[in-house]
DNA sequence: CGCCAGGCTTCTA
DNA sequence: TAGAAGCATGGC
């Protein structure tokens, strides 16, 4: 557990006692892209289908006019803050190289994202860079999502399912259009079937994600590390493909395997932050 | 302007 | 079955 408490102040709600989550590194290391900086240690955006605004201060996360019901029910498991990383990380540090991707950004955490959504983002993140992922995204939500407070909500596969490769023009997804279009309807016909992916033997669900025309090895494993919750799970990006070679060119550590997927997002940010150190 | 982007599908040998 | 080409669009 990563935090002491919580407490009300007013229509917000205050984490006591926040520990190793930092809002820029978490918010912004490409595991989501509906998020923004706000202001001054305040970041927003929109997941699950809440709004919300969140400041950090010294040891407190405040998020803003937020309940105690919301948080438990939505915020503390989608920022996993009942895992305990101060734990991870001191297991982490048995490994010098390990223990470097993780003190360079120590605020790290993987968020626990809705299956659906890393669904569609992933597909969009084929082959693109993060700034137009986020704005093909943000196009998504404002014209298939349904209005909630202060935005749109990610829009459903049924909604998605109706459109057509011209209504999903706007979008200027390129040739991903047609992939989502073949993931909506797959999801909407019930062909595929995302919650049992959550428990399902992990090779079982890659396959399933990968009956998706435009879901490949890389997409699949994104789905299933940052949309279900399976965190051995390491997505081999081009990045990843050049730290590993460069970093560990003996895999990783043993101990780290069952929780790779978290290792990973500290060794792709850093990788992504340390390009020149990365020989090969 | 030209190269490249958190890859995947399709074509080719 | 491996490796390369093609893909839409726009960021830099």
């Amino acid at each position: 557990m990563d935090y002491q408490g919580i407490h009300t102040v007013g229509s917000d709600l205050v984490v006591e006692g926040i520990r190793h989550f930092t809002l820029p590194e978490t918010l912004d290391c490409g595991q989501a892209f509906r998020w923004e900086p706000a202001g001054e240690s305040s970041w927003q955006g929109i997941a699950r289908g809440h709004f919300l605004r969140l400041t950090h201060e010294g040891d407190q996360l405040i998020l803003h006019d937020t309940t105690p019901m919301t948080f438990e029910t939505v915020w503390e498991d989608y920022f996993d803050l009942r895992r305990d990383y101060g734990a991870l990380k001191e297991a982490f540090s048995q490994d010098e190289t390990l223990e470097r991707t993780v003190t360079f950004a120590p605020g790290i955490r993987v968020l626990r994202q809705e299956p659906w959504e890393a669904l569609c983002c992933f597909i969009i993140s084929q082959n693109n860079n993060i700034k137009r992922i986020k704005g093909i995204v943000a196009r998504l939500c404002e014209l298939f999502g349904e209005p909630i407070e202060g935005g749109f909500a990610f829009p459903t596969a049924q909604m998605l399912a109706e459109q057509t490769i011209e209504s999903l023009a706007p979008l200027r997804s390129g040739f991903r259009a047609k992939y989502l279009l073949d993931a909506a309807q797959k999801v909407a016909k019930g062909e595929l079937v995302l919650e049992p992916l959550y428990t399902a033997p992990l090779d079982e669900a890659r396959q399933s994600l990968m009956t998706v025309h435009g879901i490949g090895p890389k997409v699949a494993d994104c789905v299933l590390l940052y949309g279900l919750g399976r965190i051995e799970c390491v997505p081999m990006d081009v990045w990843m493909k050049r730290a590993m070679a460069s970093l560990f060119p003996q895999g990783l550590p043993e101990f780290a395997l069952p929780v790779a997927g978290i290792a990973q997002q500290y060794i792709f940010h850093y990788s992504r932050h340390n390009s020149a150190l990365l020989t090969v």
